[in-house]
DNA sequence: TTCAAAATATGACATTTGTCATATTTTCAA
DNA sequence: TTGAAAATATGACAAATGTCATATTTTGAA
């Protein structure tokens, strides 16, 4: 419910219920206009560093433009959510900079992680896509900065170009590939395996700081156990026993990487 | 492997390889010519009931044309192996009668099903559309009669038609929510509710038979088991347990749904 | 800075679930 | 039909994991 809290937060919510209507939508855009110097940087889709590493990347210069006039960009401290599960999503969000978690609510009121995205990365796609209410939760996990871009324009997208519904697809496909890989691991792995195998994940997914072992995403002790599916004090005994291991070592939430392979060799991953 | 062994397995592997290349194409319609009167019925798509339950609802006649002269019918026997991890996609397969399991390998030799397929479903997409090998195995669990589209006549459907396009990323995007249940589901919930909620799930998906009460689908304990990710001692113990609290009956493989609102309550599922 | 709240840490213990052993029943091919 | 192999069933036990209690540390707001 967050994004939608306080004064400036209604407007926003009115602009999404009405984005399909044009006029409405022209509104919007003037609306923005007047609101964005107080709160957000709008940036420019044209050269935005971030397109080129997304399902955006081979759309026509003239779709940028259209994209560029309609999209609507805000930016997120870290806590802060995006959306919720049970809201109607009116379009989609494209990570500019930060890190984004997708999760859902258990029915014992217990978190977990599903996805995460980064700089380049669509999040709330899925629902929009298929025309239903949003079944995760997004949480921004850093400072974020993000683009709003309506549902009639992606559609519009898709009517026109079909390389951009392959580029979506092709974005489904993975996730949902990623998917059922950790319906397997959950199913057969133990909680040790899994760890080891998402700290090495958080490592590929967010990268290292320049230090080259630190890893630039922070966790609690909690987050990391809704990731992994596990009790937080389970989460919490097996990081101490990899750091006594010397598979990583830790001050706070700031978890250095040590020992690759040993890392691997206790996720079972081979070759 | 299974679908590629003996004398016609081979010339239909053949035909996958050579099937972007039109000449070759042509061949492989003249081949099946010859070669259907023996092991399959060829079907019409033009009148094809499962079309209509499936991604194909809405295509123009024309395209339907097209399919139907280049698709390829086959059937399997309960047990039977459609494709198999690691090999390489060359077209999808649309399930005309029968029941497929979607499964994975885990890393100690046991199996895990990620996701089942019927009549009007397609199986074999999700690697094809990503251009990956497949990540999963499909086994019929039951006598299936499926028809293979190739690849090039799907991308093509993807180009011209946008409206195909909604159909496959409304497709991918309902399995990306059941998958992200399943995880939750995975991770949070006891094996005694994942089991109850498997049962009224294998009810919704295929149904019952028409005495009302018996499960049309027929899966040997192990198979449950690695539908619930449990052991199958485990999934032994639970369906007894069901019996003596008269929540199911079984004979063999055959169970009979006795009572649902007993089943939801053990499954915690509520409203 | 200071203090309360939240997060992290650790021990003790209960529960769940898996594993192994071993019957018993069913299935299917000779 | 018959017998071997596979599937199902059940008990005993061990291992993994969660829960609860409580201590310690860290964090953030007043």
């Amino acid at each position: 419910m967050l994004p939608f809290n306080g004064f400036f937060g209604r407007f926003l919510l009115l602009g999404f219920f009405l984005c399909d209507n044009p006029i409405f939508l022209l509104n919007l855009v003037l609306f923005k206009k007047i609101m964005s110097k107080k709160e957000d940087i709008q940036h420019d889709c044209e050269h935005c560093h971030s397109r080129y590493k997304s399902i955006f990347c081979q759309i026509a210069p003239d779709e940028v433009k259209i994209i560029n006039e309609n999209k609507w960009c805000q930016s997120l401290e870290k806590g802060q959510q995006l959306f919720a599960e049970g809201a109607y999503p009116h379009g989609i969000f494209c990570v500019n900079t930060g890190k984004i978690k997708i999760h859902q609510m258990g029915d014992e009121g217990r978190e977990q992680i599903v996805r995460f995205a980064k700089e380049g990365d669509v999040v709330g796609y899925r629902a929009m896509l298929a025309g239903e209410k949003y079944s995760s939760s997004a949480t921004a996990i850093d400072t974020t900065s993000i683009c709003f871009i309506p549902k009639n324009v992606i559609f519009s997208l898709i009517e026109k170009d079909a390389n951009f519904s392959i580029q979506l697809i092709k974005l489904l496909s993975s996730n949902l590939k990623h998917a059922e890989e950790s319906i397997l691991h959950l199913a057969q792995k133990p909680v040790r395996e899994r760890m080891a195998e998402s700290l090495l994940f958080l490592k590929e997914m967010y990268g290292l700081e320049p230090d080259g072992i630190t890893m630039s995403v922070s966790l609690s002790r909690e987050e990391i156990a809704t990731l992994v599916g596990t009790a937080t004090e389970t989460a919490i005994r097996l990081l101490s026993e990899f750091k006594s291991k010397k598979l990583l070592s830790f001050e706070g939430r700031k978890i250095q990487i040590i020992d690759v392979p040993g890392l691997l060799k206790v996720a079972n991953i081979h070759d």
